[in-house]
RNA sequence: GGGGCAUUAGCUCAGCUUGGUUAGAGCGCACGGCUGAUAACCGUGAGGUCGGCAGUUCGAAUCUGCCAUGCCCCA
């Protein structure tokens, strides 16, 4: 027998998944299934799709890794759906801040002016270099994941042609009339010394503390009177220019501690003790009211230093009047334009104080804010010190605090948009679909113009040239720029700084010399230009692109919202005034098993090539899909674990099983086949059950909801296939008879698992790619290479049985009512009973009869009776259908349930009978009368008080519970076979494997093994069976209920 | 200050789009069972004012409003 040849190779049942998935990397690597795939499907219709592109300056943690999961699972179920993927490349985006800092850390710069010194050749050749410094890390765990990306063709945002294609969009927005010069106060690193973004200021916000000060300026209208203001920026005190009231607040000059005060009414109340009002006014008779200049260090040549009005004024915090500073503070440069104040930014590029401001001079603005607190206490200005803690934005890369400056930058006129943005953002589908109206739907409502220009180095060039008379030339490509340079552009040049810095144009309006403003561009619109410039358009590939754009599918972090999703629309607005793409799912982050942030500095980041080589790519990929994709997910390697424990290893147990046992069969898919319509309900019902699998799993993947799709295969694999219908049909693959029972149950398992990995393929790429090589390619060498090459299973309606499925799950729950009877009374399941009753109701005994060997053998008796509903055990409860009846009935609804609660024993049992006919019945009920239909109603049984039975889907069930002798010899007989059972396991017997039993026990236990010997010698493969004290072979002695005996088992 | 999301069992989370009278799962706990697929599994039980209050409705975890707490985004 064990010479048999094996059709399958053997699975073992406890397989190490980790060099598993490295053989099966092997096999994809080696027979290039990657490369064939991509061509397998050319030509085919399209889905497009686009890689957000990362930087590879820092390791891959367990949230890059879902990005790469999560995208690749769409990209295998788009293949197995026979779509032509594209352009399926990678994509790093090299540009940017970020970039240069970590350079600057290798190079031990501080300083900006440092990396002159350094050379902007040098410098830009470093961060060249480091942009890719672990894309080795990258692209190794995105192989390891099992992420299909073609790695070797990737965009790059610092190409030439990528960047000749942004400026080319550059120049377009331009002839848009949509770029300008701005001068606007914008939040200023200025250790970085440039501007940040809107979408760079969010991510450092932090609580900090800061001083908070009450300044006193002298009135020159009121006599011996101060004006009260308060700040925590006591630095800008010294550009102050006005004080700005709200108009409609009321103000009181008050007489406090000797001086003479002026603030809000209500903030008088709150700060200060003791105090006199002199008089009142409402905010708008402050106006043009001057005062003295708090720090006389600039002279400006406007008026200045008199009280404004502003509706932004508020009474919450402060003193109600605000002192402002247009050069530092937004809201500040709006009424200081209003006025016509002038602007008096002290501070150089550096954040120190220029020499104009002699006391303070080369200080660092916030570190002069002690001097500057001491230097007012020392004139008797300083009405009141403390402290603030509030959130405040840093800059996001290096930490320092940012200031808000007024500084020359370049705008994208974004505002003008609007319009259009909101009308592109409604073609989109979002994923969650909050977001479409909420937050990224609120940002395009309110967008603000794009500051584009940034004070850096390595980044894409602004490519605006400026003459003498401030002419303006914005250069659209190389060969233009060749062009209006006069001369070929110079051996080795390259689209960076300082090569372009180095180009000087000859003006197209006056003749006179243009030279390069200093600028880079913000690195996002590097990143939003990826739908266009990773084709080098409109220089190359016209066709291509048109082809491939708007894209279907992106999927990316929700911290993209304000980056790459919106930086994307806004850039195709801006060229195409279409949406970049179709569909949008959104990722939540990962955080660890506290649910923290992760981060660097906490020390608690999960790398991705620490846990993915530890439980398997399969175990991580499942888990991370378990969650809604953009829930935030806590990620605890006992969970991932797990994960393995529940869903993986009972797939990989399930297939391992039927293996085994084909093998010992010889069971060949290819040679047997058992119609479907002649296979039994069970088997039926699986392969309905697998359908709506189907169907539920493309209607979640369809929805871009993964989770929905990890529910619907969990219920199917653990509740469904294994636990019940594998323990089902145990018996049928152990019978030694290969009948059409037996052989339905090995094509109906086998082709359950062959649809399986299919369906499970592009979730789990690994393991279904084993079971299919094992399965299907092992036999079959006309079969696809690979799982991943095989189309998508479809749902197959005639193959569906609704009923069967209605039918199954009543028979569950029987079953479950059975075994907790049996529980209840305590007896053991291994003890046959004689009979279990059960009592339907009128027109619901089908169910019983056509189930009646599924109950037998679940519930271990000998015969199921059928009995009609006695009014003297049960009941019958009518209840409504609400669903149905109560639209129809509206609030009467409430009558009809009391009326039906309250009937009348014999009455409801009329009622049922005449519903079980399909007959209507009618009610009157208050005047009304009503006419009800089985369809509005539901009907059940329940049992008397004090009867035993339960109740469960309508029926009643109720056990013989008499052990007679001959049932006590037959349960003392299975606790024997049992125990041989567990010995031949420990043995580690082949299943095949014959052995020699002897027994030695009581005279009750011999009688019994006597009289089912052959039954005792066919479950346990014994060519003997002797009544003995076991001397050879393996012997072991047990113990249960009341019996003592001693087994030995003899394999030799 | 504005916006968004979340709050369901001891823990981790589903369910809410489309309201239906008994709110689920896994882990953990207690008890029992099963074991020739099992790093297992099955059953039973304990454990829930579905964050709070109000409203709409015959009926609310689900819809609406207000509030609280936490997180995120923007000022």
């Amino acid at each position: 027998m064990e010479n048999r040849e094996k059709l399958f190779k053997t699975a073992n049942s406890m397989p190490s998944f980790i060099d598993e998935e490295t053989k099966i990397l092997e096999f994809w690597e080696k027979n290039q299934v990657f490369d064939k795939i991509r061509k397998m499907n050319k030509g085919k219709k399209l889905f497009r799709w686009l890689e957000g592109p990362p930087t590879a300056n820092g390791l891959p943690h367990i949230g890059h890794a879902l990005t790469r999961a999560i995208k690749d699972v769409f990209l295998r179920y788009k293949v197995m759906h026979g779509y032509d993927v594209v352009p399926w490349i990678a994509g790093w985006d090299c540009h940017g801040l970020p970039v240069e800092l970590e350079v600057e850390k290798e190079l031990g710069i501080t300083k900006k002016s440092q990396i002159e010194e350094f050379g902007l050749r040098n410098f830009n050749e470093e961060c060249r270099r480091s942009v890719f410094k672990y894309v080795k890390e990258w692209e190794e765990m995105s192989l390891r994941i099992g992420f299909w990306l073609d790695m070797d063709n990737p965009y790059v945002t610092m190409d030439e042609d990528y960047i000749e294609s942004v400026w080319w969009s550059l120049k377009e927005i331009h002839k848009k009339d949509l770029l300008y010069l701005g001068y606007k106060v914008v939040p200023y690193c200025p250790r970085c010394g440039t501007p940040l973004s809107s979408h760079e200021v969010g991510q450092g916000m932090m609580e900090t503390t800061d001083p908070s000060i009450h300044a006193k300026f002298k009135s020159l209208d009121f006599e011996n009177t101060y004006y009260l203001a308060w700040t925590t920026t006591p630095w800008t005190l010294i550009s102050n220019v006005c004080l700005t009231v709200h108009p409609d607040v009321d103000y009181v000059q008050v007489e406090y501690n000797g001086e003479k005060l002026i603030l809000a009414e209500s903030i008088a109340e709150k700060i200060l003790e003791d105090y006199n009002v002199l008089q009142r006014f409402k905010g708008k008779n402050l106006e043009y009211n001057r005062y003295e200049q708090l720090f006389p260090f600039i002279v400006p040549k406007e008026e200045a230093f008199y009280v404004t009005l502003a509706n932004y004024v508020t009474t919450e915090e402060g003193t109600g009047i605000v002192h402002s500073a247009p050069a530092f503070g937004e809201e500040d440069a709006e009424t200081g334009k209003k006025y016509g104040l002038p602007v008096m930014n002290p501070v150089l590029e550096d954040g120190s104080f220029s020499e104009d401001i002699k006391d303070f001079a080369g200080l660092f603005v916030k570190k002069a804010d002690s001097k500057i607190i001491q230097n007012l206490k020392d004139r008797g200005l300083l009405f009141k010190q403390g402290t603030y803690k509030h959130t405040y934005p840093f800059c996001y890369r290096c930490d320092g605090p940012l200031l808000y400056y007024s500084t020359e930058t370049w705008f994208i006129e974004m505002s003008k948009l609007r319009d259009r943005l909101v009308a592109n953002n409604k073609k989109i589908r979002w994923q969650p679909t909050h977001l479409k109206e909420g937050r990224f739907g609120n940002f395009i409502g309110d967008v603000r113009d794009w500051a584009l220009s940034r004070n850096r180095f390595w980044g894409t060039p602004l490519p605006i040239w400026i003459c003498e008379n401030d002419h303006r030339t914005v250069v659209g490509s190389r060969k233009e720029l060749e062009e209006l340079n006069g001369k070929k552009l110079p051996e080795n040049f390259s689209l960076h700084r300082p090569w372009v810095d180095e180009i000087s144009l000859k003006c197209s309006e006056c003749n006179e010399l243009s030279k390069r403003v200093p600028y880079v561009i913000d690195c996002w619109y590097d990143a939003g230009s990826a739908f266009f410039a990773q084709y080098h358009y409109p220089f190359e590939n016209e066709e291509l692109f048109h082809e491939h754009f708007p894209f279907d599918f992106i999927t990316e972090a929700i911290d993209q919202t304000r980056g790459w999703f919106y930086t994307l629309l806004a850039i195709s607005t801006l060229l195409f005034d279409k949406p970049a793409y179709k569909s949008c799912l959104t990722m939540g982050h990962t955080l660890d098993e506290k649910g923290k942030k992760m981060s660097k500095s906490k020390g608690n980041v999960i790398y991705a090539n620490d846990v993915i080589p530890e439980y398997g790519a399969d175990v991580v990929r499942w888990f991370l899909f378990s969650y809604p994709t953009w829930n935030s997910v806590r990620v605890d390697p006992n969970h991932i674990y797990e994960t393995m424990k529940k869903f993986i290893l009972t797939l990989w147990n399930s297939y391992s099983f039927f293996v085994s046992n084909a093998n010992v069969d010889q069971f060949n898919p290819t040679v047997f086949d058992v119609p479907f319509k002649e296979r039994p309900e069970l088997d039926k019902w699986l392969v309905s059950e697998m359908n709506y699998l189907v169907k539920e799993v493309n209607e979640a993947m369809d929805n871009m909801t993964v989770h929905i799709a990890v529910q619907s295969f969990e219920k199917f694999v653990l509740d469904k296939f294994s636990n019940w219908y594998l323990r089902q049909s145990r018996r049928r693959f152990w019978k030694n008879k290969l009948d059409q029972d037996k052989k339905s149950a090995y094509i109906t398992t086998y082709e359950v698992l062959v649809k399986l990995s299919k369906i499970l393929a592009p979730f789990i790429p690994f393991i279904t790619e084993q079971l299919f090589q094992n399965l299907v390619k092992n036999l079959d060498s006309e079969a696809p290479l690979s799982v991943h090459m095989c189309p998508y299973p479809e749902f197959n309606k005639k193959q569906v049985n609704q009923q069967l499925s209605v039918e199954m799950n009543k028979v569950l729950g029987l079953v479950t009512t059975g075994r907790s009877i049996r529980s209840a009374a305590n007896i053991k399941l291994r003890q046959p009973l004689a009979e279990l009753k059960v009592t339907t109701p009128f027109g619901k005994e089908e169910l019983i009869k056509k189930y009646e060997d599924v109950l037998k053998e679940e519930l271990n008796v000998k015969k199921v009776t059928l009995e009609g509903s006695s009014e003297d055990l049960v009941h019958y409860v009518i209840k409504p259908n609400f669903k149905v009846l109560a639209p129809k009935v509206k609030s009467s609804i409430n009558d009809i349930r009391v009326f039906l609660e309250n009937l009348e024993p014999s009455k409801a049992s009329e009622y049922v009978t005449h519903l079980s006919q399909d007959k209507t019945i009618k009610l009157k009920i208050k005047e009304d009368e009503y006419e009800l239909s089985s369809e509005d109603l539901d009907y059940s049984i329940e049992v008397h008080e004090g009867f035993a039975g339960e109740e469960s889907e309508g029926y009643l069930l109720l056990f013989n519970l008499t052990i007679t002798e001959e049932l006590k010899q037959e349960g003392y007989v299975r606790d024997i076979i049992r125990r041989v059972q567990t010995m031949r396991k420990e043995l580690d017997l082949e299943y095949t494997q014959s052995i020699l039993l002897t027994v030695e026990s009581d005279d009750f236990g011999e009688k019994a093994m006597e009289k089912h010997k052959e039954f005792i010698k066919e479950e346990t493969l014994s060519k003997e069976l002797k009544f003995a004290k076991p001397k050879i072979g393996y012997v072991k002695e047990w113990k249960f209920d009341e019996y003592s005996v001693t087994i030995g088992i003899d394999s030799q």
